[in-house]
RNA sequence: GUGAGUGUAGCUCAGUUGGCAGAGCAUCUGACUGUGGCUCAGAGGGUCGCGGGUUCAAGCCCCGUCACUCACCCCA
């Protein structure tokens, strides 16, 4: 085969688009009851823009981007998020003049220069909802109440919702040092991968699933102990409005984010039915953005939800496609040009009709209307085209039904109004 | 970037010790002249991922390479 995708992209083929389209619809709903609005944004963006807010020491940046240099030799970058350019958007058209909170949802692809596996692709498509010039903690929970409430009206169950507070510019230095002056003298007994971690991001470790690294750090101090007053009465009164909000969930402070802007309120939505890849949404609060940005002052909290993270858990629980309302078979060739010009008049009135464009046997023809799965039939043949009318047949109760070479006739016949 | 597994028909996969390239499904045709689904018969469809090596002979063994999959890392 000459051409064939890259590595880690897919094409998104029939019958799988329709699982698409109804996660798309359902999210749609959901955010219009929340006042959320579409923004589209573009896909590539000056690259600075995601080195400036997800770190430049982060992974995602310092390996994981499309990065290249366009025509007039500026550093470009496809998105590896949608946050950041979420955010240049909102400064860019001063978006902050609206009455807070200001509320948008996106829907498109991301990219990340990854090894591909379960769940993980090069090209992968977010629903993200931002939030933005509101701090008080109802919104947070709003949010992550709206965000389950997606996840439930796409039709998935067994989710575990899990929160924390990883605080802000003030306390997590002091929890760093904290959790590193822990670490310390039992560094030599963790992984490889955790020693690294150690300079580069300790708070991983606390996310490494290696047994050992387990046990040794049994006893490590907890982020939500070192959180400022602030955020501590921040993360509280969540948890208080998640539990009003009946938001099943659990506290988790050794959940990491792997985005360095995030700040106070982190979560995280997984499900156990998944690969290695198992998280479905995750989002958190990122109150220093704006201002990184050249904004006012303004915070802000949103969530990606995974589509192809998404996709296996419903994929067999979704309903039957479509099937077209009438299938005309021709015989001869005169009844086939008429069958073309009877299809584009039974399409005016709404229907789904398919047209034989070849008149070959009868035979053949019906089994392709059983095989397509035509829920009705005609067919056109020379005593048809004489005398003005046709058979109508309901290819599931077989039922036959004389009528004239009326459109309007047909059409009420086909849709079972007559 | 690291490791393991898998590459054979459109799809899912058999293929024995190295001995003519196979099945099911799908497609088309016929049995059945203008009424489908069931059944039966037939047809089309292959660079056995690619390149080299061993051998009288390679889908099978050896070397290399590419792709896919899963996992690590990281993350939605």
């Amino acid at each position: 085969m000459k051409f064939k995708t890259l590595k880690g992209v897919q094409d998104i083929l029939p019958p799988d688009i329709s699982i698409w389209q109804q996660i798309e619809a359902a999210s749609r709903a959901i955010f219009k009851t929340y006042g959320y609005q579409e923004i589209r944004l573009p896909i590539i963006e000056s690259t600075d823009i995601f080195i400036r807010s997800i770190g430049e020491t982060t992974d995602i940046v310092e390996k994981e981007m499309y990065t290249f240099q366009d025509k007039g030799g500026r550093s470009v970058t496809l998105r590896p998020e949608g946050t950041a350019s979420f955010v240049r958007a909102y400064v860019e058209y001063h978006l902050y003049n609206e009455p807070p909170p200001q509320k948008f949802y996106y829907m498109g692809p991301m990219f990340r220069y990854e090894r591909p596996q379960a769940g993980r692709y090069r090209q992968f498509y977010q629903i993200g909802a931002e939030a933005m010039g509101v701090e008080d903690p109802k919104l947070d929970a709003e949010i992550i109440a709206m965000l389950s409430k997606i996840l439930k009206s796409i039709g998935l169950a067994g989710l575990n919702f899990e929160v924390t507070s990883i605080g802000c510019k003030e306390c997590r230095p002091d929890y760093r040092e904290a959790l590193k002056n822990f670490l310390h003298d039992k560094l030599s007994g963790f992984c490889n991968d955790c020693q690294r971690r150690f300079e580069l991001n300790p708070l991983r470790i606390l996310d490494c699933k290696v047994p050992d690294c387990i046990n040794l750090r049994k006893g490590a101090p907890s982020v939500i102990a070192y959180l400022c007053a602030d955020c501590k009465e921040h993360f509280e009164k969540l948890k208080h409005y998640l539990g009003m909000l009946k938001v099943p969930h659990t506290i988790n402070p050794n959940l990491v984010r792997g985005l360095d802007y995030y700040t106070k309120t982190a979560f995280e939505v997984t499900s156990e039915s998944l690969g290695a890849q198992k998280a479905v949404a995750a989002g958190g609060r990122y109150d220093g953005m704006v201002d990184d940005f050249g904004g006012p002052p303004t915070p802000g909290i949103g969530f990606a939800i995974g589509m192809e993270r998404i996709i296996p858990l419903i994929r067999d629980s979704i309903g039957k496609p479509e099937t077209p309302d009438l299938l005309i078979c021709p015989l001869g060739q005169e009844a086939s040009e008429k069958g073309l010009l009877f299809a584009e008049q039974l399409r005016t009135r709404g229907l789904w009709v398919e047209a034989n464009y070849e008149s070959t046997s009868l035979k053949s023809q019906m089994r392709k209307a059983n095989r397509i799965g035509a829920k009705n039939i005609i067919v056109l043949g020379e005593d048809e085209l004489k005398k003005g009318e046709v058979l109508v047949k309901d290819m599931i109760s077989g039922t036959v039904t004389k009528t004239s070479l009326d459109t309007g006739e047909l059409a009420k016949i086909i849709r079972g109004e007559k």
